[in-house]
DNA sequence: TGTCATTGCGCC
DNA sequence: AAAGGGCGCAATGACA
């Protein structure tokens, strides 16, 4: 594939940028968060950059973008396009194997002109004063040093795509948090209040945890605190149960009157802390749940959050999601993305064959010679190292049928296993070993050690590659949304649309061809087909 | 009283 | 049905 085949649609080159600092056909912006802020007009900037935006569409240079870009939501402003300096510093410095080093846009200035770099890492102590921001040469220094640095690399098309896709999706990050997604605070309650009991006052058990507890200890015979792992193991071992975890299908496998009401208790009780009342307060405002995106928070590109746990939100609760009057959920999630993934980037004929059919197992199967469940665990053990059950035998009809996806994996993990690096698709970077692994590989457990992370840098190329369509999915997607729909959701391989009713089929119509085109702008022409399953829905529960 | 590691479990 | 890897979060318990 050719770089440029990768450059076009919403991506592009940076040839037409605006640095949103002061200077020369450069807008002035004004300090943002801290006392730095300049009083009285706040709205002036924000109006700049809409005018140009409207006039021009440039690709905005800013050193962060939830910095830079929620005042500007604020303000009623979107833009289409961005190039976000810290997030770009973090690829290349893994690509360059800097891993660690502090990736802000004032780091990486530091570095151009030999200063003292300060330290940004989540680690690193607090500081108390938020620093000046970054001017207007500065800005625009460190955006010439990523060209060149971006043009110097091996495949520099992927790696822009990469930057521009990694950009966009922090703007979709802001924007989600900004419009939030639709949550009735008063059926969230209702359905506590149905499986729990009333509210309680502050830090007591709602009435059914405290119900189910009391069945647990009269169960053992004596007071245990069920969220005592501890406690849970003495008791059971006094009643003549040997555990060594209290986890749920080891205990699901024991006959004790207490594992019925445990099992309850242990349910309920996550929901009640993880997701309960006090979740509620603090993250659901005026009918919408803002939780905080991390952009590229996890090593492989997908996003993590934090606070809000917006990634880890129970099944359970999505009939609390409900659309708005008049107003419809477009649910969309790309069906087996990680084999579709490794069938087009290995380049494996026979695999890319069967994952140009809607379901890719089938087809698998029948090119297998096999049942659909084999081919899946085939499928799933070469992707993620697994060793349990069949799985040995059923890898080496995968070895002989798919031989270039087979080796694909195979030479990630061998990577791994040697301690070297991997990249995604289009240039993420893994971690180096650490010290601690390095040390531990060279020990008596080193086997174990060299095949832990083996089974991540498989896992790694592949999970990265997903991350990353995904990641172009999304910028198409919010690129090819009407007015006034809104993307209130995104998790990993699934995003969620907030429209008025008489436009969700075009919103339907657009996730297609987004997913079409993301597939695309990485692969070039691949038979390999992804495809999305989308449905409107008045409650995200009626999307499966 | 605070910090840190561990355990367990939710999601993909 | 699950397996694999990746996360965030809450509670406990050890320790300072």
């Amino acid at each position: 594939m050719s770089p440029a085949a990768v450059l076009s649609g919403p991506f592009g080159t940076l040839d037409h940028v605006y640095v949103v600092v002061a200077g020369e056909r450069l807008l002035p912006v004004p300090p943002v968060g801290g006392a730095a802020r300049p009083a009285g007009r706040p709205g002036h900037w924000a109006a700049a950059v809409r005018e140009l935006e409207a006039a021009e569409g440039p690709r905005w240079v800013w050193a962060d973008t939830r910095e830079t870009y929620a005042p500007l939501l604020e303000q009623g402003v979107r833009v289409a396009r961005c190039h976000d300096l810290a997030l770009t510093e973090g690829l290349l410095l893994a690509h360059e194997g800097r891993h660690g080093e502090p990736r802000s846009a004032r780091a990486a200035h530091a570095r151009l002109r030999g200063l003292p770099v300060p330290d940004d890492r989540p680690s690193a102590p607090g500081t108390l004063f938020a620093p000046e921001p970054l001017g207007a040469e500065a800005v625009a220094e460190v955006l010439a040093d990523q060209l060149r640095r971006i043009a110097a690399l091996p495949e520099p098309g992927r790696f822009r795509l990469l930057v521009a896709a990694e950009s966009a999706g922090a703007l979709v990050a802001d924007e989600m948090a900004h419009d939030g997604m639709p949550w009735r605070r008063d059926v969230h309650d209702a359905l506590l209040t149905d499986l729990l009991g009333p509210r309680p006052v502050h830090g007591m058990r709602p009435a059914r945890l405290q119900t189910l507890a009391d069945e647990v200890a009269a169960a053992f015979g004596r007071p245990v605190n069920p969220d005592s792992v501890q406690q849970l193991v003495k008791a059971f071992k006094g009643a003549g149960v040997a555990l060594k975890t209290t986890r749920q299908w080891e205990l699901k496998r024991i006959d004790h009157p207490a594992v019925t009401p445990l099992l309850a208790y242990k349910e309920l009780a996550r929901l009640h802390s993880a997701h309960g009342w006090a979740w509620a307060d603090q993250w659901v405002r005026g009918g919408r749940l803002r939780p905080e995106y991390v952009v590229g928070g996890v090593v492989s590109g997908r996003w993590a959050t934090s606070g809000g746990g917006a990634l880890q939100i129970p099944k359970v609760l999505r009939r609390v999601v409900l659309a708005d009057d008049g107003w419809l959920l477009v649910v969309a999630d790309a069906a087996q993305l990680e084999p579709r993934v490794l069938a087009a980037m290995a380049g494996d004929v026979g695999l890319a064959r069967a994952a140009g059919e809607i379901d890719l197992y089938s087809a698998l199967a029948r090119s297998f010679g096999g049942e659909r469940d084999h081919a899946k665990i085939a499928m799933l053990s070469a992707m993620y190292g697994g060793t349990s059950g069949d799985a040995s035998k059923l890898l080496a009809v995968m070895r002989r049928r798919f031989p270039k996806a087979y080796q694909f994996v195979e030479d990630a993990a061998k990577a791994g296993e040697e301690g070297r690096i991997v990249r995604s698709w289009l240039g993420r970077t893994s971690p180096p070993p650490s010290q601690r692994w390095k040390e531990l590989v060279s020990g008596p457990e080193g086997s174990r050690a060299a095949r832990d992370r083996g089974r991540f840098t498989r896992n790694f190329v592949v999970q990265g590659t997903a991350a990353e369509w995904a990641l172009a999915l999304l910028a198409v997607l919010r690129g090819r949304l009407p007015e006034p729909a809104r993307l209130v959701f995104f998790q990993h391989d699934e995003v969620m649309v907030h429209c008025p009713a008489e436009l969700a089929d075009e919103v339907i119509a657009a996730v297609t061809e987004a997913a079409a085109e993301a597939t695309r702008l990485l692969f070039g022409p691949t038979p390999v087909r992804f495809p999305m399953g989308a449905v409107a829905v008045e409650s995200y529960a009626d999307a499966k």
